[in-house]
DNA sequence: GAAAAATAGTTTAATATTAAATTATTCCAG
DNA sequence: CTGGAATAATTTAATATTAAACTATTTTTC
């Protein structure tokens, strides 16, 4: 046992829960990574191309209070994504304050192609646990506060 | 419910669970990241202060091991501690290969001053859940095979 | 002992992430 | 109708993150 650091209990079982849960998503993001990068694409790009795929057209604003990343960010990376010709933008004729992003058909397909690994792999990930214990797993990390509502849920990141 | 992906249920299961944990993971590390922010800190630059102040002066390598960073990336959050007052860099005499990284005084007292703040917060955030299903959840991520082994098990980043 | 291999740390390049400031457009109050 | 407020997107600056290439040092091989 460590000698790290030393408290109430339920600070050290707080702590170490978080260390613990923190870690595991981490490894399980670094390896849809691996396998999204064989395709040249990076995760926020997966998360993008994904969202598109699974929800149609959104404007980036959407986008962004989807995927909970600054208007920044956003920009950024649909800028990348739009320069490999795998997103189009278009501003709104209605407001053109917006901006809707689309996948071009190249970016259809290859999100196509993508999505299934990333499903196995994740299936694979979380093979370790029986299906209760998943739903167990989601059940805790969502009363943490922290869940999503339902039109997210299947939206991978 | 939504209706995003359809496939088979323990796909489905899979997705939700990772999705879950990815963003119970990122919520708690935004809420500790904006609080060490108000010290003048970052996430990464509290984990690498936070494991010198449990574990003593550590080699950068030494470091990345324990943060799971890529050697580059220790070396520039380092140097913004270093630029910071806020940690000592010593080439070690008997293999001048080693970088040793030390806390300065300032360093420590910041260290101290911080720590007991994440922890609070971290207990906080942990509250919905009763201890039992906080060592479940533990328990459960560490199952994914990510757990952190003993030595690791209060270093907060 | 000399050269090759291994290892620690740094540099480079590309991408990501945030907050804050800025620009452009639309909405709202008077 | 006009000016101010609100909103979407972009830009700027600082920091982070990785992989790959590079430099310096030590270890290993022959």
């Amino acid at each position: 046992m460590g000698t790290h650091y030393r408290g109430p209990p339920e600070e050290v079982r707080a702590l170490d829960v978080y260390i613990k849960l923190v870690r595991a998503a981490e490894s399980l993001v670094a390896k849809v990574s691996r396998h999204v990068e064989t395709f040249g694409l990076t995760v926020s790009q997966f998360g993008v191309l994904e969202a598109l795929h699974h929800l149609g057209a959104l404007c980036q604003n959407a986008l962004g209070r989807k995927l909970l990343r600054t208007g920044g960010n956003i920009t950024l990376v649909v800028d990348n994504l739009e320069k490999a010709g795998l997103v189009a933008r278009e501003r709104q004729k209605t407001d053109r304050r917006f901006i809707t992003v689309n996948l071009t058909p190249r970016g259809r397909d290859l999100i196509a192609e993508v999505f299934p690994g990333v499903v196995e792999i994740i299936v694979k990930e979380m093979a370790p646990l029986s299906p209760a214990e998943q739903e167990r797993l989601g059940l805790l990390c969502r009363k943490l506060g922290l869940g999503t509502n339902d039109k997210e849920v299947r939206n991978v990141s």
